[in-house]
DNA sequence: ATTATCTATAGATCTATAGATAATGC
DNA sequence: ATTATCTATAGATCTATAGATAATGC
């Protein structure tokens, strides 16, 4: 967004107000949701006056830092599932994804899930096309569902469900974990368990982790 | 706990005290955990130096709130299960008396989902009770599950879904969708389809709600 | 006499802004 | 000349306590 300004100048207020945005999430990710601004642009290294160039208060930069973190979260789904054209291989890869990418940044992990159920909600960005492909799912017959938005609902509860326990159990096996999740996860959306199984348990490119 | 404290005196105090909880409450109901002790001694009606005599931070008055918001929880569950031994039939109305309660008692749900997933992790009261029952049913064979803590999280997880949901869609009709979370947390934890669908749907004390 | 409440206030934050300083743009 | 940064500070909270008031206990 910001980051595509131009000169010198630009450069330096996006790195000013990407410093801010570093700072916020790692507060959240340490669950210091309370921290003051002075706190913040003392963490982020930048003069406190500074901080009112770019947010006009501090529920504005903590809404950004989970905004972005959302968004990186996206990109990495999107690198995964890029190709992908059936709905419940998708869901399968993104969410196994999701489960993985806990131990690769759980600083993201930390953030998402100190939102709490609310994220669910959000109706921009990698959480609505989340819940549209469900939904399209459902219209195409690959799903199952009375209630698409239900079930979305029941499905990321599972996931924060997932990510809360493997934060708990930081020596357990996340992708074993995971796959047990998603299994479940496409049972429930009317999958035969045999290809519930097969879409859970597939391999995985490498750089989504074991 | 302190509601039985012989004489006046300590029925004043204890009414105090619940009225302090009770404003609490209310503001993380209404989604306001920075609410200030200013704030809430007046929501209470109560004198600003009085919250000392009860208290010695905000965090203890709210952890206070919650906990007793999940001992209210609690004390509508233990009725309802009163005299069922059968762990699944157990988890079955536990947990469809928990959606059915998010009409009768909003504020709960409200205050249970702020705290998010981490209500999940209490190693006390209604929490460990539930997680006990599930572990409990694995150990007899009545549950399938290759980790009982782990499908705890993704059940408790997925309920929390189901309670945000319902907050979001106050016309829908909440016993259905909750009746639905419950035939897919048996069939999850291994009951042939025929029996979760049996047991989430058979007939339910009128107390409970349609 | 004891105990809990209340009001009032000191001291410690914390926010928002004003004005000075430094760096880039032209 | 413009723009973004910084430091310093006024004003607005907010917390914790001290001391006065009111109510119960004995």
């Amino acid at each position: 967004m910001s980051t595509q300004q131009a000169g010198r100048q630009g450069r330096r207020k996006a790195a000013t107000r990407a410093a801010l945005v570093a700072a916020a999430t790692n507060q959240l990710a340490e669950g210091r949701p309370h921290a003051s601004i002075q706190e913040i642009t003392e963490a982020a290294d930048v003069g406190f006056g500074s901080f009112y160039n770019h947010f006009s208060s501090k529920e504005e930069l903590f809404d950004a830092a989970v905004s972005e973190t959302l968004d990186a979260h996206a990109q990495v789904l999107a690198r995964a599932a890029q190709g992908i054209d059936d709905l419940a291989e998708r869901l399968a890869v993104g969410v196994r994804a999701s489960g993985r990418l806990q131990r690769q940044l759980p600083e993201m992990s930390k953030v998402i899930l100190h939102h709490g159920t609310t994220v669910l909600t959000r109706e921009h960005g990698l959480v609505a096309r989340a819940r549209e492909d469900l939904s399209a799912g459902v219209v195409t017959g690959r799903f199952v569902s009375a209630d698409p938005g239900l079930s979305f609902m029941l499905a990321g509860g599972a996931l924060l469900g997932l990510l809360q326990w493997l934060e708990d159990n930081p020596e357990a096996d996340a992708g074993l974990a995971t796959d047990q999740l998603v299994e479940n996860l496409l049972t429930m959306l009317g999958l035969p368990p045999s290809e519930a199984r097969a879409l859970a348990t597939s391999h995985l490119p490498a750089s989504l982790g074991a």
